[in-house]
DNA sequence: CTTTTTGTTTGTTTAGCTGCAAAGTTCCCG
DNA sequence: CGGGAACTTTGCAGCTAAACAAACAAAAAG
């Protein structure tokens, strides 16, 4: 059973009593799913909404035209699948675990009450979403007006944020990525991707090998992203 | 003053009295915008929220580079300026009349209050905020995947559903519309937008003339959408 | 240890767009 | 009604990044 103090800090908990939140703990479900796999589907029955305890998810969604795109990675403590809050009755993309990942799942009807009862809860998940929207926005904007390379960089760099961990070399992003992974998040091709970061290791902004990256300076490759004119 | 009839059957309001709704209608203020006057700007405190009577808006963002990007159109009966749904206390985009526009706006103060009352409004506030992440996710998709005769091809799509005008030549879109703009939805140039409506007009898609598009075969036009492979 | 699978690099070619310039149109305003 | 502003079209030059192919490297499977 988790403990509850692990999670009892957390902004989306902040009015919950401890016996209302050792409750609530209760009526979910651990979910464990391995690389690879996935929480859920796109346009399946929204059954359950989740809370990420540890790893991290890819949420993706597939293309008219067949190709996949990720929309962005969840991280520990992050809401998803949370589809009731925006009425909607099946989810809008996949989850897939990008490694072994751990979630808490409640039934999908205790939504509208818990909402109710516990505004901290409402308010996080209704930030969360706002924060989703917000990202997204800065994608297309992105995507509509940056070169590729830009792109790249700042794909990186959020990767950096949600997953970086201090190396002797430099910051790991530490999740398995391919180049593909990296290009499904930046529009491009894995082709592309590959000759940038062999472009970027030569000029010393980064190290890269099979599935892994590490920022070597950061300052550098922030500074591709600012680029003016 | 405003009659309280033609709203009173939006879902927004479902479960208003005729009272309370008119209260509540008491308690906002009507704002009129020029054309290209601003309900409000990026950034900018977010004293009130607003609901659109009539007009078209433009949610503008400009990008680091200086670069305009229209975000979306809001149509008549829809919330904007909800930025106190999402947890922000300044607003994230610019709401640009694109015609001369009314909308009723209510200070943000009210917001909690009638959240909390009237779940027929924070449902209807949640279900906008979600359809335009889903809206948002879908052009980050188009835009990482498609090419750029695709992507103008949807945005015209797009505001032919917004705002569509039956006419004895087709169906026109009933906003006054510039290369630019439409350039400014899909992520190209004005130069290419002008070539691909010029390439349209002469296979018989469109009819254009100086900041009018008018879309004479719309079943083709889709058909640019789904293009395989 | 060998084979297969999966991921990466790199060369070459080329389509698709952008960016600029310049001319043509349409509209607006005094 | 005339002049200027705003918008549109078109030609051309140039370049970015996509696409394909092929070889290489590392990991997983057997």
């Amino acid at each position: 059973m988790l403990d509850v103090a692990l999670i009892s800090h957390l902004p989306n908990f902040a009015d919950f009593s401890r016996s209302e939140l050792e409750i609530f703990i209760r009526q979910s479900k651990a979910k464990r799913v391995e690389k690879n796999a996935s929480f859920f589907s796109e346009g399946e029955a929204a059954n359950s909404f989740y809370m990420l305890l540890d790893g991290y998810i890819r949420v993706v969604r597939i293309s008219a035209s067949g190709e996949q795109i990720i929309v962005r990675y969840i991280t520990s403590h992050e809401l998803f699948g949370i589809a009731s809050a925006i009425g909607r009755e099946t989810y809008p993309a996949n989850a897939v675990a990008a490694i072994d990942s751990v979630a808490l799942a409640w039934p999908m009807a205790l939504w509208d009450d818990t909402v109710r009862r516990f505004p901290s809860f409402a308010k996080a998940a209704n930030s969360t979403l706002g924060n989703r929207l917000m990202d997204v926005q800065d994608r297309v904007i992105e995507l509509a007006t940056e070169q590729v390379e830009h792109r790249v960089a700042a794909a990186l760099l959020k990767l950096l944020e949600q997953a970086g961990k201090e190396t002797d070399e430099g910051i790991l992003i530490d999740i398995p990525l391919t180049r593909q992974d990296v290009s499904d998040m930046s529009g491009t091709t894995l082709y592309t991707v590959s000759r940038l970061l062999s472009g970027w290791e030569q000029s010393g902004l980064v190290k890269s090998s099979r599935k892994r990256v590490t920022v070597t300076d950061k300052i550098k490759l922030t500074s591709l992203c600012n680029r003016q004119e």
